[in-house]
DNA sequence: TACAAGTCAGACATCGATGTCAGGAAGTGT
DNA sequence: ACACTTCCTGACATCGATGTCTGACTTGTA
């Protein structure tokens, strides 16, 4: 049998009311009390029945994380980090994917999603730039927060995010410090939004260098292995080769090295290669990828925290709610000077 | 104001408690009032409250999806495949990563996962075979299915695979019929059951074509690229190189290829590459990589079908509930004949 | 001292479904 | 035609929590 709110409050001395109060932590309960409840429920070891809950309060205590392609390494992170914390919170989190490209997903959402009353939604990229979904959540009055999008939404605001541009900014950088003038860059997929900011930070690194971006230095690429390394390929036997290469992300980057290796470069001697993400690919593979690191655990706890955050909902779209995270740049084999 | 049970009642002109009988398929009902209700339930296009039903009834509605790491394709594309079943019976899914060598994961488990309630779990490979795991789990009398583990294990039986021996013994049957006599093979990590079976299938193959296995032809890995690369390596490398390498998965399958692309050897031409599991990566690696195609997404549907099997939790141990899926091999660039 | 305002806690109804049980209708055998 | 199953259906209690409302007890102030 398990411990219910009556068993606390018999064994306290209270009414299951009160019990409640303290679990929820609501104002009105002298300290005595609230300290002696949540004895009795540290020792009953008492877990709210999350579908009573539900049921009789408006909310359901249950966030959405929606994905695109949960396969990438990027979502599973955030999964983690978002289920963190919301364990700490005694909250659930279901993972779903969305087809945005399938006709009629806005029905499947009302028919399958709707009815679990989700508290709040999570979106990952490159859904959290996808305006058809984020009316259609305004329109269920569904608060969500956003990782990574492009530029700044309506309201409600909820914005979790690196400074992508400054951190190519950095990456470009550290390349030059490192004794480069001649850096390519690959571009990922036009429809993210990270695309664009990571090439400004590029381009602008190499203005305030005084270097010339020549052309045939910005790859096309959709961030996928194979355009990394078709890209790479043309860029390294073409004329005028660079002596490093920038990729968008890290498969494209892994995809670069295979192109490296297969025109009989040797990494980093030849070309130093660079990613974005901090994928677990970039760490495994040969020779590991220096790359951006994002904190992508961190950002998944930031979504629920702001999600949770009491009044979210109804707040004015002011910057409260947007948080930007610090990233950080791990060197690993694949970058040297020259 | 969303539609209630009561709702439908009322213009069907019956109880409750009827409308209730017609959306769970119980008996004793007539099937005049059964499509009377039905037509009413379509028109006001009611969908019954998960949580007061979760709350009144002993079952949740609620399946869950454990993994061990969720950063796989495979893991996905099992999620994937329940969601669909789950959503065409009503069911709803959770997805729990599972980090089953951190002390204290059963406390943790009793914690967060046991108040849910579940009516089954699947236990994506490697978790299916913990038998700590499987332990706790009929502890708790919670049903689960098992995707692809090692043997026959104690009821209650749930067990959804592929053979993976048969697959193994095929792929590399056809190597043989492309002409192939020297042939390598890379294992996957020891802890995982498909190691051994992968290894059998193989080991089987060559003798039944008479072929010996020479020492150092069958070398370790782990299933990541980097455990790939290098036991590539030192296989091509070495004295009599192998001119096809059968990798137990995709991931090493990629990191043979780069090794022999490091070596100068170009792939099919110098030496065949084949993988295990139909990865994405597979599909976008350069050459693309011929691999065993897993029926994933079936194999999450049907986990599915037998959890919302009535009976199936108190079912004997027969062999009612073991489901062997179809496999094939898929064909790509990365094999030829010699 | 007395009175208003604020704090604290409990009684009771409620959320939306299902489990149980009892009773009426329909079908069966003699 | 009668008793006897078997088949349908509804009334009512129940699951475990929270929302609302009411009243007692503290406090601060005139």
């Amino acid at each position: 049998m398990t411990v219910t709110i009556k068993d606390v409050a018999a064994r306290a001395g209270v009414s299951p009311k009160t019990v409640s109060r303290v679990m929820n932590g609501e104002p009105h309960v002298r300290a005595a009390v609230r300290d002696a409840v949540m004895l009795v429920v540290e020792a009953l070891g008492y877990r709210p029945n999350a579908f009573a809950r539900s049921l009789s309060s408006a909310r359901s205590y249950l966030l959405g994380l929606f994905c695109d392609d949960p396969t990438s390494g990027y979502a599973t992170a955030l999964h983690r980090g978002a289920l963190l914390e919301c364990r700490r919170r005694h909250y659930h989190l279901i993972v779903e994917p969305l087809a945005l490209d399938m006709p009629g997903w806005a029905g499947d959402f009302d028919a399958n999603i709707m009815p679990l009353k989700l508290d709040g939604a999570i979106l990952a990229p490159p859904l959290s730039q996808n305006q058809a979904l984020l009316d259609h959540l305004a329109a269920c009055d569904l608060p969500y927060v956003r990782i990574s999008p492009e530029g700044v939404g309506e309201a409600p605001v909820g914005l979790i995010e690196i400074d992508e541009e400054r951190a190519a900014h950095d990456m470009t950088a550290h390349l030059i410090a490192l004794g480069h003038r001649e850096i390519g860059f690959i571009e990922g997929d036009p429809r993210h939004a990270s695309t664009r900011t990571r090439r400004a930070g590029f381009v602008a690194a190499m203005r305030d260098a005084g270097l010339p971006v020549l052309a045939g230095r910005i790859a096309p690429g959709d961030f996928s292995f194979r355009s990394g390394l078709e890209a790479g390929e043309a860029m390294l036997a073409g004329g005028l080769p660079p002596t490093a290469i920038f990729a968008s992300n890290d498969d494209m980057a892994l995809g670069v090295s295979v192109a490296a290796i297969k025109l009989g470069l040797s990494v980093p001697r030849d070309v130093s290669i660079a990613g974005f993400d901090d994928a677990p690919t970039a760490r495994l593979a040969w020779p590991a990828i220096t790359t951006v690191h994002q904190p992508v655990l961190a950002m998944g706890a930031a979504a629920v925290r702001i999600l949770c955050e009491p009044g979210y909902r109804d707040a004015p779209s002011d910057a409260r709610f947007r948080e930007r995270l610090h990233y950080n740049i791990v060197w690993r084999e694949s970058t040297a000077g020259r």
